[in-house]
DNA sequence: GTGTTTGCAAAGAATTTGCAACGAA
DNA sequence: TTCGTTGCAAATTCTTTGCAAACAC
C-alpha cells in the first residue's frame, strides 16, 4: 500500500534504518488522534511486537520529536503525550480523565510586543475543563 | 508588615493550620515570576527550613492548587511547574532553557464549536521558542 | 486535647542510560 | 562489514504515600 511506502520514504530521507519497530510507531502514532503517552504506544504495540522494550519507544520517539515528524505536549502535568498530526492546531484537554481533543479552528493570534526579543516558533491554544463524558459524572 | 496578615488571613478563610513551612512556600510563590518546579521551590527554603521535606513541599501545593491559590502549569513536558499568579494569563516558555515568561496581554478567543459539548473552564496561549539569552547562543 | 501537618524513608510512576548483541544498509 | 538500533536491566528523576512524632488551634 502507498502508506507504508510513504512512511519508508520519510525515513529513508531523515536518514533513519527502517526498523519494524519504528515503522510500527510511526504508523500507530499517524493512525490515532488519541494523542498517547509512552505508556499507550508501548501496550498498543506489545501484541505485535511481544519483545519491544519501553526504551526503544522512548528511542523513537525522540527521535521522531527531534526530526520534527512528531510533537511532544507539555498539556498533561502527568506525563508526556505524543502528537503526529504537526499542522499547527490547538488542543482541549479534560482535567478529570485526561482526553486530550484536538482544535482545528484558526486563532488570530500576533506575537505580544513583550515576547519581541524571543524568536517565537509557534503558539498554540490549550483550553481546559470537562469533556463531555466527564461533564455528566461531575 | 501588611503582606504576611495578608497571608494569615488567606490561609484562615482556607481553613489551614498556618505552619511555617506553609506560609514560606505561599510567600515564595507570591514573590517570584519564575515558575518554579518543587524542587526549586525546596532549594530555594531549605537554608530557612533545613529539616523541611520534599514531601512537605509536595503537600503544600497539593493543598494549594485544591483551593486555587495557586496554578500548577502543564507547560513544561519535564516537570510541574507553578504559578501563584492566578488571574488568567498565558505563557512562552523556551525549548531550549525551560524558562517561563508571562505574557498578560488578552487575546480575543472564543469557545470554539467542537467543544460545545464541554464544559471549558478556561484557556491559555502557550508561546515556544527561545528566549533572548538562548537565541545568542544558538 | 484533637486532628492536621511534618519529616523521614520507602514506594511508585515516568523516563533515561549503559552496554552487549543484532540487523539494515 | 559497519554503524546505528534493540532489548534488558539498572539508574535517575519526579512525585506520592505510610506512619510516628510534632504542632496549630
Amino acid at each position: 500500500m502507498d502508506e507504508l511506502k510513504r512512511r519508508l520514504e520519510t525515513y529513508r530521507k531523515l536518514g533513519l534504518k527502517l526498523t519494524p519497530q519504528r515503522l510500527a510507531i510511526l504508523e500507530y502514532l499517524e493512525n490515532t488522534r488519541e494523542h498517547p503517552s509512552a505508556e499507550d504506544i508501548y501496550n498498543a504495540l506489545k501484541e505485535r511486537f511481544p519483545s519491544m522494550s519501553f526504551a526503544t519507544v522512548y528511542n523513537t520517539l525522540e527521535v521522531l520529536v527531534e526530526r520534527g515528524l512528531v510533537k511532544e505536549l507539555g498539556i498533561d502535568p502527568s506525563k508526556k503525550r505524543f502528537d503526529s498530526f504537526t499542522h499547527p492546531h490547538h488542543h482541549f484537554i479534560c482535567r478529570k480523565c485526561g482526553k486530550i481533543l484536538d482544535v482545528e479552528r484558526n486563532f488570530d493570534i500576533t506575537i505580544p510586543a513583550e515576547l519581541s526579543d524571543c524568536e517565537v516558533t509557534n503558539f498554540q491554544v490549550v483550553f481546559e475543563g470537562l469533556c463531555r463524558d466527564c461533564k455528566k459524572t461531575d
